[in-house]
DNA sequence: TATTGTTATACTCTATAACTATA
DNA sequence: TATAGTTATAGAGTATAACAATA
């Protein structure tokens, strides 16, 4: 079976990620502020603003019940607590810290370290990938904003 | 803190995999062969030739026992087996059975499906995003060839 | 003595089921 | 009756420690 070029590009990129620094650094990263990947996807999401839980269920396809004890992990944490929804007395909205953020920035620091393999790139082949590789994040639907690269400042 | 465009594309390209399709098609393809992530890493690593058990930790990083169990599992699903190391009598390397050939086919052609993001770049773009990471991916040691793309058919 | 691999065990992460409170 | 969230519990996934066999 011939695989058009999109989908060797879409494996390659897995690869990168999958086999290479990609889970070793988010591993890493996980255990220097001592959370488990799924709590430190959730509090990704939450530097962009807060949000309700049922939000964080359905963004992350997780169960209700893990939702719950990673905002109870969070909490005791000191990185993002419940507050009230303003309408609806069932629901209840998570918030982002202060010292929430700061671990946020220093995951975001770690993680923004690429493979020294990206070298083999000129700087104008460098440019090139992020202008291609931006024009597919802008057509994700899905990917919560936190996660995406912000400008170039941080 | 400026980050040089090389990070800013290393981010992009995680939040590609961890925000969107990528995890999900990984956790799709474990379900829909019954192993666990590890596991399929390893069988997608024996697709390659047989390996040492030693070697295989040394790859994924994981722990000896943790290998121990994930071949364990292997071999009772038929997917590999263990032979004796021709010099060596305390190791052993791992095999991959026809079966488990037919389960790295099955998981390599789900896993090659690209998201839908894919087509707002034009044919010639996605050829030249496919050439930049292909370039990157050369450069890296440490990625099993089989996770690798293959050149243009299976 | 160092290395390969296994066993037994415990811990962490995530899901299922049953429940409470509000809509 | 349906929805938001919690509790209690069980399961998968992974690691640690002690061990046997070979180098």
């Amino acid at each position: 079976m011939i695989r058009p070029v999109a989908a060797e590009a879409w494996l390659a990129l897995q690869a990168l990620l999958l086999g290479g620094e990609g889970y070793r650094q988010l591993h890493q990263a996980c255990q220097e502020v001592d959370l488990p990947p799924g709590a430190l996807k959730v509090l990704l999401v939450l530097s962009a603003g807060a949000r309700p839980m049922r939000e964080l269920v359905s963004t992350f396809r997780l169960d209700p019940s893990y939702i719950t004890s990673t905002v109870d992990a969070l909490e005791r944490r000191g990185f993002a607590r419940r507050e009230p929804h303003p309408t609806d007395r069932r629901a209840k909205t998570v918030a982002m810290t202060d010292e929430g953020g700061e671990v946020v920035a220093r995951v975001r620091e770690r993680m923004a370290v690429p493979p020294p393999s990206f070298d083999v790139l000129s700087p104008a082949e460098q440019e090139q990938l992020l202008n291609l590789l931006r024009r597919i994040l802008d057509a994700e639907p899905d990917i919560p904003e936190m996660i995406r690269p912000r400008p170039t400042t941080d």
